[in-house]
DNA sequence: GCGCTTGTGTGCGGTAGCGTCCAGACGGGG
DNA sequence: CCCCGTCTGGACGCTACCGCACACAAGCGC
C-alpha cells in the first residue's frame, strides 16, 4: 500500500521546485495507491493529509442541500489536495473523492506547513497553483449556469483527458451525472450526441477520446480558458 | 476625491492587525470615494491597487462567452478586494464593481506586496479571507447550479445588506440580473414575489429588507452556509 | 407642457433539463 | 446456464427559465 522511494516525482507542481526543496518535500512523502471513488477527505473533518496525485485524479466536489452535489475542482498531477492548509485552515467545505485510480504522493499535514514554512520557492509555487484553482472555481460557476449538457460534458472529458494522461478512461454516466450536477439521464443523451458525431467511443463505463479536436469544438469556450489562464500562470 | 488620514480602519481585515502593523496598512492606504458601478478592475490589466472596502461594497463578476456574466464574489468591509497578489499574480479574470457607493482604502499593490512580507499576521489574515472567499466562490457554485431565482435573490439581498449597514440600498433590477445571471425579467417575478409576502420592498431601484428572517427562509440554505463558515474561520 | 431616458410589469411561444418509470444489454458468479 | 447487479437508452408530462416584444410609469431637461 505504501512505500518509500525517492524517484523522479511525477507530480509537475513538485518537480518544479529547485533540487534541494524537492528532495525534502519526497523525503516527507510516501507513496500511496488511490482506489477509484476512494474518499480521501469529508467536509467538516479535520484535513490530515495532502495530496499530489502522479498519475491518479482527484474531484472537490461541493455538496448542498445534504443531496445535490457538483464537482467544483479537479486535481491531477500538475496540482495537489489540501489548499486550505497553505490558507491556514484545516477543514474544507468539499469533498474530495478519487476520480482516477493511480498513485499519488501523500504527506502529513504538520509535515507540509513546516516544509511550506522553510521554502520561498515552494510558497510561491503553491500560492500561483491555488490561484489557478480559484480561477477554475470561477470558470466552472459561470459554465454551469450558462452553458448546455453536451458542452459541460465535453469540457470535462477533455480536462480529465489531460489529468489521465490516456485517451480511455473509466467513468460511469451515473457518476458523471453527479459531478456535472444533472440526471444521469441528461448524461445519457449528451454522450450519445457526442458519439453520433464520432467525438468519443463510450461504452458501459469506458469511454475513449476519438477526436480531441472535435471534442474542443464541441465544448464551450471554458475548457481553452482554463487552459489559457494555467499557461499563462505556471507555464 | 483622496486625503489621507489616520481614523479607526472600519475595514475588519485591517481592525484585526496589531497596533503596529495597522497603523503602518493605513499610512500606505489612501481613502477614496467609490462611485456606484465604478469599474475597479477590467480582466487580464495589471491589478494597480488593492481596496479595502469601509462602508462601500464591490461585486466580483466572472464573464463569459463575452456577454453573460455571473458575480461569483461580493466584498464588503470584511474583506478586501485584490486577491491575487497575494497569491503572487497580478492579474485577475474577474471584473470589479463597485456595488455600493461608499468610501474605501486603497493601497499600491507594490506596497501592499511589501507590506504583506513584513508581517506574519496580516499574511495569516489575509489567507483565512482568501480561504473564505474561495469557499463561497464554491458554495456560489452549487447554489447557482441548483436554486430558483427566487431563493438566489433573497440570498443575494441578504449578503448585500450585511455589506450595506443598511435596510435601504439602491439597486435595479437589470443590474439585479446581471448578478444571478437570469433575465431581467426572472428578477421582476422573483422580487414581485418576495414583495408580496412582505418580506421586501421595491420601488424603481430603491430596496427595503422588511423582514430579514422571513427572507432568510425564503432564500436557500447558501447564505446560512455562508456565514457559518466565516464565523467558523474568522469568528 | 413635451419628449426622452430609465426602470418595471406582462404576455407568449419555445426549450433544456427535471423526476420518474421501465426496458434492454452486458457480464460475472453460483 | 441462468440470475442478478450494473450500466445504458428511451418515454412521459412537467417546470423554470429563456428570448423577445411591447406597454406603462416615473422622473428630468428644456
Amino acid at each position: 500500500m505504501t512505500s518509500k522511494e525517492r524517484a523522479p516525482a511525477g507530480n509537475r507542481l513538485l518537480e518544479a521546485l529547485p533540487r534541494r526543496d524537492l528532495r525534502r518535500m519526497l523525503d516527507g512523502c510516501e507513496t500511496v495507491e488511490l482506489g477509484f471513488a476512494d474518499v480521501l477527505y469529508t467536509p467538516r473533518e479535520r484535513i490530515n493529509y495532502v495530496y499530489f496525485p502522479t498519475n491518479s485524479f482527484i474531484s472537490l466536489i461541493m455538496p448542498v442541500d445534504n443531496a445535490a452535489s457538483l464537482e467544483v475542482g479537479l486535481i491531477g498531477n500538475e496540482g495537489m489536495f489540501g489548499i486550505p492548509l497553505v490558507l491556514g485552515v484545516n477543514v474544507s467545505p468539499m469533498r474530495a473523492v478519487v476520480q482516477g485510480a493511480g498513485s499519488a504522493l501523500r504527506m502529513d499535514a504538520a509535515t507540509f506547513c513546516h516544509e511550506l514554512g522553510r521554502s520561498q520557492t515552494l510558497q510561491r509555487d503553491i500560492d500561483r497553483y491555488v490561484f489557478i484553482h480559484l480561477s477554475q472555481l470561477a470558470q466552472t460557476a459561470a459554465c454551469t449556469r450558462f452553458h448546455v449538457v453536451e458542452a459541460r460534458l465535453a469540457r470535462w472529458l477533455l480536462m480529465t483527458q489531460d489529468r489521465a494522461h490516456a485517451d480511455t478512461f473509466r467513468i460511469t454516466q451515473e457518476f458523471l451525472a453527479l459531478m456535472l450536477g444533472v440526471r444521469r439521464v441528461g448524461v445519457t443523451e449528451a454522450a450519445r450526441s457526442l458519439q453520433k458525431r464520432s467525438l468519443i467511443h463510450y461504452s458501459r463505463g469506458d469511454i475513449t477520446i476519438l477526436d480531441r479536436h472535435g471534442l474542443k469544438a464541441a465544448s464551450c469556450g471554458c475548457y481553452t480558458a482554463d487552459r489559457e489562464s494555467y499557461d499563462r500562470i505556471l507555464g
